[in-house]
DNA sequence: TTTCTTATGTCATACTCATGTTACAAGATA
DNA sequence: TATCTTGTAACATGAGTATGACATAAGAAA
């Protein structure tokens, strides 16, 4: 379950490139900010503290490994993670070794799609493997099993839940009591494409169908009326 | 064939060498873990029982060579894979370090995949033990032995399975009902080599097509539209 | 109370995109 | 070499979901 976009700084100074890779990560829903050269990416990293940092090693005035260095001894940049393009493959153990702390790297001339999956596992690696997010939850009769993506109630099996219906449910079953805003449950379960709240309500709709005894006086999924909804484990 | 990542404990009091191991074995597939010292290693190695332990033999605190004995001494750890770190190259230690018990040893500075290979050996020799994976499954009709790399259907043999078919089938079938995602798979199965999901539902189509009764409707390998796949057991 | 306004529930349908499927080429194996 | 495996691309199909219309319920105002 994803939160809001993720920001991506691309220290890069070939337009092409940029351009490409750009195009790329915002399809795959990463907030995109780029700089020309080596200044210019640290002055906006300081600034902007993006998640996540994509660094070519050749640059223009101040070279990638300076910044990484300079990234890694100021307080404020040294946790962000770091993947380094670079053309050589000679230059990778000193890139990943001990000293420079970048946390991956891609040769050049690369594929896209491998940057991508790297930066996503960089991404799982620096979120916190809650575990709170894997566990069962066990809300009155309800179970929710994120493994399975399975809920059950008193037992038995409840009709399949789709992927949003169960994402939406998991969410708030997360957090019991909360009351999430139509907008919250957009962006958190949609990923905040959809500017149209009543889809909110349609997938409430569904979702109660399926998890309620009697949907119309619904028990875990409940309306606050002008605000939202909120999940009450009691049922 | 690989489960789950292993999972592997770093006992190295150096930061530097902590960060620069730890990705390089995350990259090849490795759950990491690193204690820095002497104390905090034993505490977690009794605690999360690793798949392997990575030892420095100089450690502040208890030395790595005591650590050793320890582990070998406590049922929980006796089988856990070590491999040694050791500083002089002609340190009589490290003869000492392999009679207490050690599985293998590098020595600093060492060759990053050095290690790496080393690694992967005393896992190729451990995994042999581990009945876990090696044991047969049975999954109502299905029979899967990962020995022979054989899958059976009440009792009839079934077309032979390929290598990438037999892995994902097994890796399912350790986990019936839980769900994997695509990239979940690629990793696991594929590694890091493949970055194009949809090779996995290839993959799966042809499995399917080979141990469901209709294909197309598959009762084992059950999609879970917009997530992934799920195995069931029941058939 | 009654009426009015607005938010929410519900339904039907079209559309989008994930998945199933096939074919082919490249790579691996023998 | 020939054969088998596997990744990639292209196309077909269908599940899931967005959307708009309408119905209903909640709260506000009279």
């Amino acid at each position: 379950m994803i939160g809001l976009k993720e920001r991506v700084l691309l220290v890069e100074d070939e337009p092409g490139i940029v351009k490409g890779l750009s195009h790329s990560m915002e399809r795959d829903g990463y907030q995109v900010t780029s700089a020309r050269d080596g200044e210019e990416g640290l002055r906006l990293a300081l600034q902007t503290k993006p998640d996540m940092i994509i660094l070519d090693l050749m640059l223009p005035g101040m070279d990638g490994l300076s910044i990484c260095r300079e990234l890694r001894q100021r307080p404020q940049t040294r946790d962000i993670p770091i993947i380094m393009l670079t053309a050589k493959r000679d230059d990778v153990d000193r890139i990943v070794g001990l000293e420079m702390g970048a946390d991956d790297y891609v040769t050049k001339p690369f594929n896209t799609r491998e940057l991508l999956a790297r930066m996503k596992a960089v991404m799982r690696r620096m979120k916190r493997r809650t575990d709170e997010e894997d566990a069962r939850i066990n809300a009155g009769v309800l179970t929710i099993d994120p493994e399975a993506r399975i809920a059950t109630k008193s037992g038995a099996p409840l009709p399949e839940l789709t992927a949003k219906e169960f994402d939406l449910l998991h969410l708030m079953a997360l957090h019991p009591g909360r009351v999430f805003e139509r907008e919250d449950l957009l962006r958190i379960v949609w990923g905040m494409e959809h500017y149209d709240t009543r889809t909110v309500d349609v997938c409430v709709g569904r979702l109660r169908k399926k998890i309620e005894d009697n949907p119309a006086k619904p028990v875990f999924i409940v309306t606050r009326w002008g605000v939202g909804y909120t999940f009450n484990p009691e049922g």
